[in-house]
DNA sequence: ACCTGAACACCGTTCAAGT
DNA sequence: ACCTGAACACCGTTCAAGT
């Protein structure tokens, strides 16, 4: 045995049964063997998942159309938002988990690369990788929850009737707003990427008014 | 027993033991009973868990300076996530749960007031709320990372080392940019902020260009 | 209706003992 | 050093049976 082979039967336990079967257990009866066979090469659970992340990293796409580094830059971050749509419950675990995997690195090494092109000084180049990423990853994990609720529809239903019978004295602009609040999905995520990229262009590091 | 007290019993144990002690044997114990009686008032663990979420918000500070509408919101903010930052494994759970409890409502209407008084069209403000509350949550949930590693320093040393490290030739602005890569844990919540209002005020709906 | 004992089907991690 | 059986200390959820 050995980490590479920990890791490959974790993989493919998750490619056929998803994250919630990959546990120490799981993975060790793929292996014939017990649990703590497994400790002698990862840690812990959450080492395990963070493996079976960077390993999909490996297939961020690379953004097909030569456009200019602000295309190239929202097409790269979603080739990365791509690959935790699809796994959903992966986001939720990136969200706290500090990734760190060679894939990982490259993804943000080249939003480093575009984001030099595009222009913006090193210190907040810096900050601004985290930021994209943040969002990112925090949209994915937010669809995760979008889809529970899509296969049990009531949480989302029930959050439209909140909305929709909101007391107009107390919460007159979520009134107002409506069922606004909730959509958009599609264009909402591109809109987002570019708030993201105009404000890192607009603000300053240390320019922290009021 | 009511949900109110299911909810009372999960909230004291949250209170004295952290969410990780929050499961449904453990409150059925504190109530005396079995884990199968609280089905009647609670759906699931995860129903439980917002129920505490929302019982938190009821906390959120009002901004204390009254400054103008961009202070009052980044306050706001603050105060929301000042409430995950002392719990950051709730703001794990809101990650992926699409809280819509009463607190939650009434801060969602709060920035919507403060971003209509800064002249935010309304179709932008609607998604801009998202946005922000997406954010704060995100960074809260971040920084819950942060402690866990704190606690067992291998992670953080383990990243800072790799970067440190990295190869100049496939990584080259990686290494330019060092652990400037992991700095300024204070100031980059306030740059974020102003980064998204800044990008909220600059960008329009639809006006998706590439 | 509301409540519950008991069971089903699992978990992660440790540790003493073996090879 | 590497590996493991067995144990410790837990989980969520369901369901038949009771009140």
């Amino acid at each position: 045995m050995s980490r590479e082979g920990v890791i490959a039967a974790a993989l493919s336990l998750f490619h056929e049964e998803g994250l919630a079967k990959v546990t120490m257990r799981r993975v060790a009866a793929v292996l014939d063997t017990g649990p703590a066979s497994l400790y002698v090469y990862i840690s812990d659970t959450e080492d395990l998942h963070a493996e079976i992340l960077d390993a999909l990293l490996a297939d961020v796409a690379e953004p097909s159309s030569p456009a200019d580094w602000r295309g190239r830059l929202k097409g790269t971050l979603r080739g990365y938002i791509a690959v935790l749509f699809e796994h959903p419950e992966l986001a939720r675990m990136a969200m706290s988990t500090m990734p760190s995997g060679a894939n990982y690195l490259a993804l943000v090494e080249k939003i480093l690369a575009l984001l030099k092109e595009g222009g913006v000084p090193d210190g907040q180049a810096a900050w601004a990788v985290d930021l994209l990423l943040l969002f990112a990853t925090a949209q994915a994990a937010e669809k995760a929850a979008w889809k529970a609720s899509a296969r049990s529809p009531s949480n989302f239903s029930a959050l439209a009737a909140i909305i929709e019978t909101a007391d107009v004295e107390t919460l007159p602009n979520i009134v107002r707003h409506g069922t606004d609040l909730l959509s958009g999905r599609g264009d909402r995520l591109d809109w987002g990427f570019d708030v993201l990229i105009n404000g890192v262009l607009k603000t300053r590091r240390m320019e922290t008014k009021s």
